[in-house]
DNA sequence: TAAAAGCATACTAAAATAGTAGGAATACAA
DNA sequence: TTGTATTCCTACTATTTTAGTATGCTTTTA
């Protein structure tokens, strides 16, 4: 019951960006400042702009930008980018299909209030 | 961003616990009814043991009994023993104690509520 | 034209997950 | 007292996910 790392380095690299933001940061400055694998970064801010959460500019001088205000973004957003919808249950079995599986409303009600919680939190509240 | 499905199998043999209360139950009648394998099983129910949520009765009818009633024993209780603390941020970087991470806050705010809501729901209420 | 940036893809190492397998210890019942 | 049903214990394994590395191509602009 926990985010992976990505989730994390996610965050903060959007918050990097909500911090200057109308202007663009290279994914080398941003793995500098918060200490993350230059590749790997990369890997994960692609996620963010097939998503549309960041814009790229290419070549000298390029680098990314938020694609919206912080405000117009939401912790949610980042998360779901990286880690895909928030699913708390996995459960493949048939009984949970068969019979009226008891726990599946726990699930289903717990999804949808951290859902709420997380789509709940922009960028620009954390910046401030 | 899920639960593994051990803390759903681990939810569904406490509800069926729960269902038959004072009585005990064996892990085979358990895997029997949810479709679990009978050794997994075996090794879930065992740490929640560890963590005194169930007691056990060897021998020829032998089995399983909630150790409290179910409205004292809570889907948080139940998470916790199966998957350990929880735990959103899992960030080892230094970043995140040299400077003040700004997305701290939101774990710790999220892990917090989180944590209420899963303490908040009773096997009992499962149930019903 | 060369440096700096994004972009793409394939590989890998480590950890977590979800089991299997085999058997020992225990307790009840015939 | 012997068979059987149960918990309990430990080791192994296969699959998936995570967190990277490695290599190199493409695009832009100073």
């Amino acid at each position: 019951m926990k985010f992976s790392t990505r989730a994390g380095y996610g965050l903060r690299a959007m918050t990097s960006l909500a911090l200057c933001f109308p202007h663009t940061k290279s994914v080398k400055e941003i793995s500098k400042e918060e200490r993350i694998s230059l590749k790997y970064l990369e890997r994960l801010i692609g996620k963010l702009k097939k998503e549309k959460l960041v814009e790229s500019f290419r070549g000298k001088k390029g680098g990314y930008r938020l694609s919206k205000k912080p405000r117009d973004i939401t912790v949610g957003q980042v998360i779901e980018a990286l880690e895909g919808p928030i699913a708390f249950r996995n459960c493949k079995s048939e009984a949970c299909a068969l019979k009226k599986c008891l726990t599946k409303k726990v699930w289903l009600a717990l999804e949808k209030r951290i859902e709420e919680m997380l789509y709940g939190i922009k960028l620009s509240d954390l910046i401030k």
